[in-house]
DNA sequence: AAACAGCCTGTACCTACTACAGGGTCAAGA
DNA sequence: TCTTGACCCTGTAGTAGGTACAGGCTGTTT
């Protein structure tokens, strides 16, 4: 099958298929006499496990990391289970970290009783309370950041 | 003060500093006859102001409209509160869409007992399953994504 | 023959910074 | 006075993971 198809088959764009070859993740294929890249259903398993592994939120070190340990089979996969275990304290952190943040968001948000002018308007004074090193219903604690 | 005090008094780095004046997000301050910024306790209110901001999650580009409001105080603060109020609806698909994430990651890891090979893990397996098509731990219903 | 979709390579762009390279300036110590 | 080291300057390139062209072929249809 040519990129266009490999592509739509895999849900991404033709770029990123190409990108993927430039970066030494996906396999290069034949070439057509025309040039033109010629995929097989491997290169569409291959694409696709890249995908899972990136709607995973894997960088692509890591994934470049798993496809190696797929072709050496007789090592211990306490490494695959260490890569996972990180992703999973690091999305812990990240949602930790954004709760803190829509709170905070929230809280400047609710400063504002809407209708006024900018000139009375709450966000942007306690936006500028802060600037100034004052307390600001945001970060009502100063943050040792 | 020069760059390397305002830098430090502000949090941030020297080098992001002059970045924030080259994007016009930070006023250019004068310069000392070495050719040195000097910088006065206004230039660091603004630079505060913009890590606030930042850390809010705010783009660039966000900032850059706050400050301009900052200077049009006759008009409605409407746009800030729908500002934030974008901000905050993100910052919820976020935790959201990270919770699914961490779900999926549990469950991939759940699959492997550990102390076994690569040959066996199934986490791999799991991985390459995805990948060919077929039901796998971690996505177990077919993803419209 | 012409139009249009699809393919090719190569390069620039995106965010929000960070990290040099290569050079000038300034204050303190020997 | 010389030197060392910290700081400053400009300008450019790099980061992640793609995206978006430009400029040019190829292939099919009409």
């Amino acid at each position: 099958m040519k990129i266009g198809e490999l592509a739509q088959r895999s849900g991404c764009k033709v770029e990123t298929v190409r990108f993927y070859e430039r970066e030494g993740l996906l396999e290069a294929p034949e070439r057509n006499d025309n040039g033109y890249r010629n995929y097989s259903d491997y290169h569409l398993v291959q694409l696709n496990f890249i995908r899972h592994c990136r709607l995973l939120e894997m960088g692509l070190p890591d994934v470049r990391i798993l496809r190696s340990l797929q072709s050496k089979s007789e090592l211990a996969c306490d490494e695959i289970n260490h890569l996972i275990d990180g992703k999973i304290e690091h999305v812990k952190q990240q949602i930790e970290a954004l709760h803190l943040l829509g709170q905070q968001l929230q809280l400047l948000r609710d400063t504002c009783n809407s209708a006024t002018s900018v000139g009375e308007c709450k966000i942007l004074r306690n936006l500028k309370l802060a600037a100034e090193g004052r307390d600001c219903s945001c970060h009502p604690h100063s943050e040792a950041d």
